[in-house]
DNA sequence: TCAATGATTAACAATTTACTTAATTAACTG
DNA sequence: CAGTTAATTAAGTAAATTGTTAATCATTGA
């Protein structure tokens, strides 16, 4: 866990994830134009992303797409989860989230 | 979020962190001897955590006894929380984590 | 084939991180 | 009050991170 959460300590890393969260699949420029720094270096934070699992490539010509690999988000919620009892102590929070939790069942 | 992040990023901070997660509190010489290096070193780790605001520290005499800020961690459990439409697509493991919250409602 | 596009890698500099040991601070104890 | 214990801060160093520009690689298209 904590390689995911070197991943994520960057804010500039963070921007894409969320980014990539949201609009499902961008090549590397959609993300440099978003980044407001050079395209090398936001090569190099894919670069940590991806060995870290965070995301994954799909080559299309010269252009590489990149996609949010979701089993390593749903790791950080895993681990919130195993957690749990202990940071849901204040329990109207908790409420919020599990109402949530059911409404998605109900469906 | 990023900060929260960077905090738990080093190995032996995020091992400090699950520690007193499950131990609720302890004083620094507990965890400097888990930790497998010098005290001055564990010291330091804290103070990125306290600056995260991961933990908080609590003197009684001359012992300085820390415990996870309950609302930091829930603030990453929130921030999964919010792209769960996003990860959570794989529904059988999904459903796993459904019926846990409805064991606690039922409660 | 040659030039252009999209992206990564190389090389380098500045900053930050993460240890170490030594010194300091604060509180209790004989 | 002197000595001990608990912890932090100081000083110094090695390694990792993060940015830059320049160079390279791979694919497309005239």
């Amino acid at each position: 866990m904590a390689r995911t959460f070197a991943a994520l300590s960057d804010p500039t890393r963070l921007s894409v994830v969320e980014k990539l969260m949201q609009q499902g699949e961008l090549p590397v420029a959609a993300l440099v134009s978003d980044a407001g720094m050079s395209a090398p270096a936001v090569s190099r934070h894919l670069k940590v992303l991806r060995e870290a699992g965070l995301v994954t490539q799909r080559a299309e010509g010269t252009k590489r797409y990149y996609r949010v690999a979701p089993e390593s988000v749903r790791a950080i919620a895993d681990w919130t989860t195993l957690h749990r009892s202990f940071w849901a102590a204040s329990l109207d929070r908790l409420e919020a989230v599990l109402a949530e939790d059911r409404d998605l069942v109900d469906e």
